[in-house]
RNA sequence: GUGGAUGUAGUUCAGUUGGCUAGAGCGCCAGAUUGUGGCUCUGGAGGUCGUGGGUUCAAGCCCCAUCAUCCACCCCA
């Protein structure tokens, strides 16, 4: 038997519901904070990730799906979206009009990673991304945008764990003491965290091995190494968040694992689905513009997991409205009812009225049945009796009553 | 990439220390004086026991390999 590719998994018909609210919402949600969509390939240059994402990320090390096409290029599979939408703006010239340029995305990324719970290889992202701003204001706008969108879905009970990393004038005085201060523990440090000592430092705030955080409770923390204009746009946000009603947590163990964050940086976290917990995570990222050959141009968005937001919605409960339904099913018997039928069901569905009829020639036991298995809101019964008088009985499936109605489909939208 | 657990109908699972034609609930299909769903009852369909080897008179059960799923590490959304 063929099965869905490892860490790949299906949303069947009796689901899909529950993703169309979900992007129903996040799509509203950004709208009214004037974000508008971007679209982009599921496929870029690999380059682009190299240069965009880091290459000394895992992200890009061992985790794209990279592959040489029919012409000999190197292309990968989006591992995230960032990359892509600032390198769609660029070569579109988007900085070139008004600032700020504001836009979302609902994309799937590739990564070749092992699957558990709230991991997959082909996942789905809601990201957010405000070109142009540097203010305090907009880091508040886009932390408020998560934090909105959380609260319309009705997950409650998660808190952004806000940090800030500090921008390239602070980060090397910062890494001098990270590093100075884990030397000391070098003999204790597990062998994770040893590499990580050299590659990326701020990794090892990040460790889960018990050891390492309790040693890494006491490490220097970037917020005490930002320069004055790290620190007064972090106060500044926070100050902003707070007036915003966003509730957050300072949390100097947030680093991000993306080489392109600068300053200030957040993740929603959940308990309860899992040690994949972070449902949406973002930040600053002033040089990744210019990184990839734009001009300078200040910049922060987020991504959020939609499978994980899911997740927590189903572990917390929340009911997602939206279940597809039939309106109107016509069960039929005898031999000329099923002409009347067809016609009667046509004329429903042009007035936008969705209507069935029986497929399979079953009995009409059966095509009762069936209606009342897809969640027919009502079914009406056609047979000779019926043809010859004209009228039938609309049947409310809930409450059993039945009203007499002519056959038209006036009549019927009438009733409804 | 590392570690742990698990693979038996569509699904959730039983299946004694190896021993007859492999079971149940739910779901599906069909019936219960032949024109009306939900409740109940009856019957039916549906399984290469993940796959390939091995041990044995005999393997769903034991051994080896392999694949897959789940969970954790790592990493991230």
């Amino acid at each position: 038997m063929i099965q869905a590719p490892k860490g790949t998994y299906d949303v069947l018909p009796e689901d899909s519901y529950k993703w169309q609210y979900l992007e129903r919402i996040l799509r509203d949600t950004a709208k009214t904070f004037g974000y508008r969509e971007i679209r982009f390939p599921m496929f870029e240059h690999t380059e682009l990730f190299i240069r965009g994402v880091g290459d000394t990320t895992d992200v890009v090390q061992k985790e794209m799906y990279t592959f040489t096409d029919k012409g000999g290029r190197s292309i990968s599979l989006r591992p995230e979206g960032t990359a892509s939408v600032v390198r769609a703006m660029i070569e579109h010239g988007g900085f070139n009009g008004a600032l700020p340029v504001k836009c979302y995305y609902i994309a799937p990324n590739f990564r070749y990673e092992k699957p558990q719970a709230g991991r997959y290889r082909q996942h789905n992202q809601f990201g957010v991304e405000c070109f142009g701003a540097k203010s305090p204001s907009a880091n508040a706008e886009v932390i408020s945008l998560a934090d909105t969108f959380l609260k319309r879905l009705g997950i409650r009970d998660i808190t952004a764990h806000i940090n800030s990393i500090g921008c390239p004038n602070c980060r090397p005085k910062y890494y001098e003491a990270l590093k100075a201060y884990f030397e000391q523990y070098k003999d204790q440090l597990c062998p994770t965290c040893l590499e990580r000592l050299d590659r990326n430092p701020m990794r090892l705030l990040d460790c889960k091995s018990p050891v390492c955080s309790e040693i890494a409770k006491d490490a220097p923390r970037t917020i005490d190494y930002l320069c004055d204009d790290c620190k007064t746009d972090f106060d500044e946000t926070l100050k902003l968040l707070s007036r915003m009603g966003v509730d957050y947590q300072i949390d100097s163990g947030i680093v991000r694992g993306l080489d392109y964050y600068t300053g200030p940086v957040f993740e929603f976290i959940a308990s309860g689905i899992g040690a994949q917990g972070t449902v949406c995570g973002g930040g600053r990222y002033d040089g990744l513009v210019e990184q990839l050959g734009g001009k300078p141009t200040p910049a922060l968005g987020f991504g959020s997991g939609m499978e994980r937001l899911l997740l927590v919605m189903e572990q917390l409960g929340v009911p997602i409205p939206g279940a597809e339904t039939i309106d109107v099913y016509v069960a039929t018997t005898g031999k000329d009812a099923g002409d009347a039928a067809q016609k009667l069901i046509l004329e429903l569905r042009r007035m936008g009225i969705s209507a069935e009829r029986d497929l399979c020639d079953r009995s009409l036991k059966a095509q009762m049945k069936y209606a009342d298995k897809i969640g027919a809101r009502y079914t009406m019964v056609i047979g000779d009796d019926e043809l010859a008088a004209g009228t039938a009985n609309l049947k409310n499936m809930q409450t059993g009553e039945q009203i007499p109605c002519v056959l038209s489909a006036a009549t019927i939208e009438a009733v409804l």
